[in-house]
DNA sequence: CTGAAAGCGCTTACAG
DNA sequence: CTGAAAGCGCTTACAG
């Protein structure tokens, strides 16, 4: 009594060809857009192929035309919604042009590869990185197999690979302004790991600005770019005996954690104790049980340059990598306390501008 | 100047033959597990391949055995950290047995057809869907095509999908249990999207239990699994004249909306005021922010039935769709007013029992 | 154990 | 405009 529907191969090109009374070729014509086929024939076939319900083998296109329409994702940090949103604004946009992800989540540290080289295996048309890093032969065996690298939101000293990532530098420096001329006197930074060039030149923004303002001590700790470690380094900032009153974070997510801790095992009040500020600007950063202040780092912009960069890189495969940055602005919400003036309206935020 | 590296195409199995001084589908032989070939030439094909750094190409192995070891999964709800970690959980283990996601994000809604047409043509193995349905017409070309399908936390009445989801009836009747037992007098529920048979079950047990307790008046709003829509809900739920005091949520997500606005726009407390319960236990339902106390739905455990599932429906094609329920438990922390006992500890939680 | 050959389902010069 | 044929890089009976 159980209905065993046969799984009959799916139709092919010559199964079309038989019944539309062509040849292969010319199946394979009439769903080439721009090939020559008399509109005739292009419609008679794919009638018939509309009647046996064809849809071509992509897998066996690619092979014939090098070009399999994937890229390749390595993603190391999805618990993080920017990443989240990352990998969406990746996916719907490769979309538009019909190509699609390849996912690799990798560990969180460094160097994803054995993975890794499977994506190269299945020819994929590039590899983008996001939380995560390509080592030194992943990198060569890319460049040799001619499949661009981009990473997003992370730099390399490896040459060769391409890198979109937001204002970090800016970032520090306006996030130091803002704080400082909000009147704070004693200042931290939580790093995210200890060889993330990004959280460097944030905190290079940061120190440079503070410093130049006759501020000598700022306390950095590593969060880890987690919400575990960045809670634990919350701790032992806000128990030191001189703890600070602005603590300047190198990602929302992390901010988030030096919120909780401050608020609830440390009985501050954000801001009036304490300002926290972050960098992203993630949804959550918009909810009111963070209301963060935040300097922006658009995913959908991000993505939309790494996608630009992919493109370049595969019209055009002698090219030399790309670096590619995207602005971003300080958004003002009810984590940290404010200066005087500088701000604006925008559409749907209040940014500082200094 | 510029250093224009020929991009050479990759080695193949008949440049590995050649340098090994052997046919080429003994080279095939020596990366094919468990072939028949010499010990001796193995290792020197292994050798030669080495030297030149030949891989594999999966796209011409995957046409060739019909079988291309990647997964299509369709996200239609990436905001929500529960999918993100859907997303995460199922690159992870399918990665155990050399298995990759193609990622296809739908819209939030229903019947996200036209591009899961793609993955078909990209013969991939299996379909998963989760926060995403798919239509008739896909669920009869993958049944024709012999490529199963499974949602994850979500019904269809279609035949032939496999579900898995988790406790939902039971998830609502002990969160009222537990409300009820805790003094709760007045109710409501914030359902997800309107044809959501999840949230369903969940409302369906929620109120079963109430009933026959005596409670008539169970309000129920949508929330739509959005923050936004679950905020417009939350509004309306406790600006009416007679509003609530516990509040069960069908997600976390919108739970932490309900949180927003009873807390920032109606000043109350959670939970001396209201009591608000979630579904699905999110790391940030861990966090102090919300410290929501909520009825988990264990992603790995959820991801692991799935695959078990696509490993049954393809070994016997011709087998019945699989429902498969995996339990979750009451995890209490402080979003909820508690009853006087039931309680027990776990490993990391307080749960109750009833 | 090994090689020659056919086949997986496409694309793309090449003739006509 | 159209078809026959070779090729993309593999796997897998089939002989030997």
């Amino acid at each position: 009594m159980i209905k065993k529907e046969k799984t009959r191969r799916a139709p092919t090109e010559s199964d079309v060809a038989k019944l539309a009374g062509v040849s292969q070729s010319a199946v394979s014509r009439a769903f080439t857009p721009g090939a020559s086929v008399a509109k005739a024939t292009r419609e008679k076939i794919l009638h018939a192929a509309q009647s046996i319900g064809y849809q071509p083998n992509l897998l066996a296109r690619s092979l014939a035309t090098r070009r399999s329409n994937i890229i390749a994702l390595a993603i190391g940090n999805l618990e993080n919604p920017f990443y989240a949103m990352v990998v969406k604004e990746l996916s719907e946009q490769l979309a538009e042009t019909g190509r699609h992800i390849l996912l690799f989540t990798t560990p969180k540290g460094d160097e994803a590869d054995p993975a890794l080289e499977r994506a190269l295996s299945y020819q994929v048309d590039a590899l983008v990185m996001a939380a995560s890093m390509a080592s030194i032969e992943l990198t060569m065996q890319c460049q040799k197999a001619g499949v661009p690298i981009v990473q997003i939101n992370r730099e390399t000293k490896l040459p060769g690979i391409s890198t979109v990532w937001g204002e970090n530098q800016r970032a520090g420096e306006l996030v130091a302004a803002f704080l400082y001329k909000a009147g704070h006197k004693k200042y931290a930074f939580v790093a995210g790991t200890k060889n993330s060039s990004i959280s460097q030149m944030r905190q290079n923004g940061f120190e440079t600005y503070l410093k130049s303002a006759g501020i000598k001590k700022i306390k950095t700790v590593y969060g880890d770019y987690t919400f575990e470690a960045a809670s634990i380094a919350a701790r032992s900032l806000l128990s030191a005996k001189n703890p600070p009153d602005a603590i300047f974070c190198a990602s929302d997510y992390m901010a988030f954690a030096v919120i909780d801790v401050a608020t609830r095992e440390f009985g501050l009040n954000v801001p009036k104790d304490i300002s926290v500020i972050g960098v992203d600007n993630v949804p959550e950063a918009g909810h009111s049980a963070y209301d963060l202040t935040t300097f922006s780092q658009p995913a959908g912009s991000l993505v939309e340059e790494a996608i630009n960069i992919i493109d370049k890189m595969i019209a055009d495969p002698g090219r030399r990598a790309i670096r590619c940055e995207v602005a971003g602005e300080l958004i003002v919400r009810g984590s940290a306390k404010e200066p005087k003036d500088g701000f604006i309206n925008n559409v749907d935020n209040k940014i500082w501008l200094e």
